[in-house]
DNA sequence: CGGGATCTTGAGGATGCTCAACGCTAGTGG
DNA sequence: CCACTAGCGTTGAGCATCCTCAAGATCCCG
């Protein structure tokens, strides 16, 4: 299962202040956070706490979707995979972001730990009944849709029309506006992936990630930092290159 | 606007047997189809019908997002460009496909018929209350957005990962499988779209669309008939060819 | 029948891939 | 403490797929 040992909230722990809920990082940015305090409990009573290991996987594209989950700490890739093996990454996922709307009966993608990862697991079916009782989540979570599918669009693009340059920037660009959103400032970014993963992000080879990011360094486009962290000197010109204007 | 002239259904003609609803062929696929006799007029008297000429434009990428339409007639092209003019075709809609839930404040791409169409034309404010009156509705969207952001799932890896021959064998049974949905034969397909649409919609140029056409041709896993109509001899495998196994 | 748009075909070239070697770092065990 | 290894990242050389540019063929509509 990989899902290491799902922790059920005992019920003396969900009744009080040691609730995962009260002291969740991520909880205004995650889909909870339409949720007040009366309505949290009800949550709470159907979600389960786990922590994965780096490479631990989490869903099995094809399997039956029986749950879905929300990200609290760390990373995590989603991919399908052809025959052969060849490998497409569809999205990167990090803390505060949800894990399963895009599913039908069977998910529709793998997803796998990038580094130490922890998550919410919620049943489907429990948080289906859950919908009903509050709307205000049945909408949240349709925004939420409708925000990722602008996401695909906009990679949709970036895979069919950009170079490698252009497709490099336009990912540091989107990681470091994604950590602006967690208050995060926008220039030292992390890249807790490595080169496959963003190769298989963006349609290339690990190589020409490599060379392509050697390139943004001599140009003096992007710093490599300690610790997986990249600086982005002049976020305006980036925004430039990954357009191609 | 593009919109030619939309034509409001008159109170009498709204109140009794003339509504266009009641006529329309695609209502069951379309999202109109969970309600019932009771609940349909209210959904009318938000909706508003038009037609639109060969390559009128729809929607402008970057408007605000005021509308949101139902497609009851012809095929319809969403692309989004770049600033050099690159073009990216990030989906074909059909008769019953919905236009307008990857959008926040803004419409997040373009769109333009490709044929001649007829569409549904709602006030986005009002489908919203609407939505709040009949949760229904609100689920059957929901479900809508899951499915596009399954395909658009797909669409990544197939530019992303796949060769030109998949990727044009990958969109021919596409269009095969979305014909099957509205009771079509699998085998004979239309291609309403010219080879710059098919080419900017798969990540190629219409040369490349072009020579790959001729190579399944040659091949026999294709054959070109009068009218755009394509057929597919082997289903199988042509499956085989579009995931390279 | 003419003419514009679309489709096809060809030749050459560029971007990114393949295959291969090398370097770096961290973890391991002697 | 240090050699050893495994994994990852970088660099290089050659090549394939697909693109660019150009010309010709076909179709459709007036």
């Amino acid at each position: 299962m990989g899902l290491g040992e799902p922790k059920k909230c005992p019920a003396s722990e969900t009744a009080d202040h040691v609730s995962p809920c009260a002291a969740c990082a991520v909880r205004d940015m995650a889909f909870c956070g339409v949720l007040n305090e009366e309505e949290m409990p009800r949550l709470l009573s159907i979600l389960q706490t786990s922590n994965i290991d780096p490479h631990g996987p989490i869903i099995d594209e094809g399997e039956p979707a029986d749950y879905l989950f929300n990200l609290t700490q760390g990373a995590v890739k989603l991919y399908k995979l052809l025959p052969d093996g060849r490998r497409q990454i569809t999205g990167f996922l990090f803390e505060g972001d949800f894990l399963g709307i895009a599913m039908n009966e069977k998910y529709a993608y793998s997803a796998e730990a990038v580094g130490q990862v922890s998550l919410c697991r919620f049943s489907r079916r429990k948080l289906e009944a859950l919908l009903d009782e509050f709307p205000k989540l049945e909408k949240r979570l349709l925004g939420m849709a409708s925000n990722e599918l602008v996401q695909a669009q906009d990679q949709i693009l970036l895979l069919g029309r950009k170079t490698a340059r252009e497709k490099l920037v336009s990912f540091l660009l989107n990681l470091s506006a994604r950590g602006v959103k967690r208050g995060a400032a926008p220039s030292p970014i992390l890249l807790p992936m490595g080169r496959a993963d963003i190769a298989d992000y963006l349609g290339l080879t690990t190589e020409t990630v490599s060379r392509t990011i050697t390139n943004l360094k001599r140009d003096g486009h992007i710093r490599l930092l300690q610790g997986g962290m990249v600086e982005l000197p002049d976020l305006e010109a980036l925004q430039e290159l990954a357009e191609g204007s």
